[in-house]
DNA sequence: GTCTATAAGGAGATAGAC
DNA sequence: GTCTATCTCCTTATAGAC
């Protein structure tokens, strides 16, 4: 744990550990107060309760999933060649996803959405709608600079987002699925995928 | 809770409904037994342990996951009317998915997979792996009578079940998308991928 | 096979000293 | 802002009567 940081990022950061593999039940907060290396009662001066250290993280959730930061300028230069704007997006997305960050964030998220008792009423739909927003706008233009097929431009994004999201889901909860495994079944799905919208 | 159902049965349907909603950690021997009508003491004469409970249902999850025996001789008669065939099948097996008890057992599973001190070991690749190797099987029969372009039945089965699989999260993990938005959005999948696999 | 009673410890949260 | 001490309730699990 970093000296530096303060106390109350410590604390969220462990919280976010625990609950993230033992879910919000199994996560104490006096595990969290220990990782984090204060005494649960001192934890109360951050957050008024538990309940409120898991609000806080599924916002941060939320305001971390994918955005629009993603499409750099210099990636938005070969929409003009469409099956290499895809192979690059999708290994920027993938980079993305396999920050330690972002998969304690779509644990939590996976867990927290079925909690019954919980306040938050997240989704793991916020997170894969984000991403699809973002390719619809993608292919929107490929569509209207004629590089692609005429078509709809959410149902490709779909078509084309949800074997990427399973992807990430198998090898976010599976430790046998490994990074090449990932790549070759990704760029298996690029092929599939360009074959039925190439002009 | 019906009467004649034996004590043990009572005991893990209620373990399961508490385990979906609130997780591991967050049923209680004690809430199982109540909700099934035993005090918790009586309730560790058919269990050693809450652990044992839930390796119960996780063992029960992956034995009423999909099987072959959706393929009836019915549905099979259809095998040279591709479209209609994956059309009636998608049917099935989204009738199948709706049930109360695969839905808990698919939520169940999502959460326990995460579990860092659990021993189960369960992932939700080996509920989508059956669907897939299902459909493998379709379509690789479809290559063999030359029904459909010529391709890989296991990347064929994979495009097509990943967003069906998709759908299913989504519409367990979201009240708000509706069984009507569910069929359309199966539809329209339908049709996208039967024109990349049509002759 | 189910009960009452209880053990032994963990949970979330608070009071008040420093 | 962090600590010690403590409250009250809930947790899994067991012992032994019926």
């Amino acid at each position: 744990m970093a000296k530096g940081q303060k106390t109350r990022d410590r604390i969220k950061e462990e919280a976010l550990n625990l609950f993230s593999t033992l879910g919000f039940a199994g996560g104490s907060v006096r595990d969290i107060g220990k990782e984090a290396g204060v005494r649960e009662s001192a934890l109360y001066n951050y957050f008024s309760s538990k309940e409120a250290i898991m609000s806080e993280l599924i916002q941060d959730a939320k305001d971390n999933s994918v955005g629009l930061e993603l499409l750099t300028d210099e990636l938005l230069e070969y929409l003009s060649k469409p099956k290499i704007f895809i192979e690059k997006f999708v290994d920027v997305l993938f980079v993305h996803w396999n920050k330690d960050e972002q998969k304690k964030y779509l644990r939590l998220i996976l867990i927290e959405q079925f909690r019954s008792d919980s306040s938050a009423g997240v989704s793991v739909n916020i997170l894969i709608e984000e991403t699809i927003k973002i390719w619809g706008i993608i292919f929107s233009q490929m569509l209207n600079y004629k590089f692609i097929k005429r078509g709809d431009s959410r149902i490709l994004a779909e078509e084309f987002v949800y074997p990427l999201f399973m992807m990430r889901l198998q090898y976010l909860s599976n430790n046998k699925v490994d990074w090449k495994i990932l790549k070759q079944k990704s760029e298996s799905h690029i092929n599939y995928f360009w074959n039925s919208i190439k002009k």
